[in-house]
DNA sequence: GTGTAAACTAGAACGATTCCCATGCAAAAA
DNA sequence: TTTTTGCATGGGAATCGTTCTAGTTTACAC
């Protein structure tokens, strides 16, 4: 389905901003973004977009859950392209890579501590803070700093 | 034992805003407040305090373990004594009231996925985002809002 | 094509946090 | 005790990410 489509289908006018917004979030190696890496990538790619109409985009995406919103260690929001299954978060804090997991057991024993405190959940969020040892990407930690994540 | 001794053995001086501080996070009834929240609580206990010591501090009380930091949804830092019993929260969205809790199962499996993928994990944190339905704090969600937590 | 509401841009404003620096104060040296 | 040294402080300015405002442009139903 294309682009356009989907933001009709979320009740948003197929402008060229949010197009071209939705296209960069949804490059296989965008991933986990922060609005100025997506205002930038538009400036890379010749586009005129404001900064605000950036922020503005991302806050409508979130609310027709096109993307989801994370605030990792260190105040600022990065954002994802929503694509269906939830995952949850490993952060490293040498190298600011991301890598995703998903555990039923988690999910299932989150669902029962609310349960058992009479709480509706509306979202939840978790995340794993430290360093990738070993991890295989390019044979280790790259020391690539992504922002919004890690330790200064 | 006092707080004067809880600084030393953390490396820091005892001066009297950092006292202070520490005894006001002491407080049974502070569990989670903001930079904000702390240096009004000085202001009406009449202190001399500037914000941004109160800041300097919390940062510093943070790396020397004293407090855990928090970066609920919204951006804002919340500030917690740290007293040892690692635990989860539940924040309600309504009210912005948060609930602790530690699932022994949950914390279990997370050791696991971070071992799994070769990953040493210095902190984690998980937050649940909904309403507190049928919660029993006076007769229901109070409706008080807590700076740092909810949705405006 | 045209009208109208929605969306856009740039820049100002904002709130949270950090930086800067002159001053204060307390432990170490003389 | 006096001097020195160095960390801690307070206040205001600066910075950062984010949101608001005003005026202009655009998408889309007719």
């Amino acid at each position: 389905m294309s682009d356009s489509t989907d933001l009709k289908k979320a009740g948003l006018k197929a402008t060229l901003p949010r197009l071209k917004i939705l296209s960069i979030l949804e490059e296989p190696r965008a991933r986990h973004m922060t609005a100025e890496d997506v205002y930038k990538a538009l400036l890379d790619m010749g586009e005129e977009v404001g900064l605000a109409t950036v922020y503005r985009v991302l806050t409508q995406f979130e609310s027709a859950g096109l993307v989801i919103r994370h605030n990792f260690e260190g105040g600022r929001s990065v954002f994802e392209i929503n694509q269906g299954g939830h995952h949850d978060h490993v952060v490293c804090v040498e190298c600011g890579e991301v890598f995703e997991f998903y555990d039923p057991a988690i999910e299932e024993r989150q669902r029962r501590v609310a349960e058992t405190l009479g709480f509706h959940v509306d979202s939840h969020s978790l995340y794993m803070y430290g360093t990738c040892l070993g991890m295989k990407r390019e044979g280790r930690c790259s020391k690539k700093r992504i922002p919004g994540t890690g330790t200064p």
